[in-house]
DNA sequence: GTTGACCTTAGAGTTGTCTCTAAGCTTATA
DNA sequence: TATAAGCTTAGAGACAACTCTAAGGTCAAC
């Protein structure tokens, strides 16, 4: 039986967050000790790392609350369920990316256009495109 | 002279977002009328759109404070400053897009895997992977 | 002169994920 | 036995960017 911060220690995650964890149901000590500390076994153990397993993957805990619930008890639960909370969450990372990807462009050329010297910003061309209501959108759109 | 809804429906924000970035330092009102109702001229309309572009394009508030500041006496500060803002705001999307992507391959990988029928998740190989400490880096990883 | 839309303020609530604090008890070490 | 490290709890604070509420004043139209 592993006290908090030796959990902590294992799996990488501070004793602070760990308590974080249990108050969201995420992770549980099944046992105490006579003055109240909390005791790890070793299916508390996996399944602590199981949750930060899935937190390094990018589930966000309530994605990882409802694994652990299947998990529990895999034999009521389908494998389908499962495949859900995953495509959701690739769904949104697709998303996220998309968003991403379309202001690495625009700050791509933005940088492009403006040299960025010691100058003053008199007539900055990054600050002229903010003025104006963000880039043209002339010529190849891609 | 605009009242707040006007300008709201002008650029596209709420008026309660409109006073949340006043608050912040963002938008200014330059009159008040008579029973203290904000009164935006030509110039607090040009500078509430160039907060909305650049909040559009990806900055973030503090951000745009910065590039306001610079914008209000452009002589003063040099095109360099507003270069490296944007400069700093694509690294972070650059290390977003590379979490996100990091994210993507590893979901896809755990969908491929895993045939997600409605048969119930005793086998599941997402689950198994998630209690494995995540995906075996055998074979090519890139 | 009444209705209803709009405006004001200060401040609380939201979402998600921690992160820390205070005040006090327990355990290990020297 | 003294000290330091570690544990407990409830609850506050941090961050970003809103979003909303309450309680009340103002304005335009009918």
């Amino acid at each position: 039986m592993l006290k908090i911060s030796e959990l902590a220690g294992l799996i990488g995650l501070s004793a602070h967050t760990i308590r974080f964890y249990e108050k969201h149901g995420l992770i549980e000590a099944s046992e105490r000790s006579d003055s109240g500390y909390r005791l790890y076994s070793a299916a508390d153990i996996n399944r602590a790392e199981f949750v930060k397993t899935a937190r390094n993957i990018g589930f966000s805990l309530g994605d990882i609350a409802q694994l652990l619930s299947i998990r529990l008890d895999r034999s009521s639960h389908s494998c389908r369920e499962v495949t859900d909370i995953t495509r959701n969450k690739l769904h949104e990372v697709n998303r996220k990316m998309a968003e991403l990807k379309a202001m690495q462009k625009v700050l791509g050329r933005l940088l492009d256009n403006c040299d960025g010297g010691m100058e003053n910003a008199t007539h900055c061309s990054i600050l002229e495109v903010l003025d104006n209501g963000g880039l043209a959108t002339t010529g190849r759109v891609n």
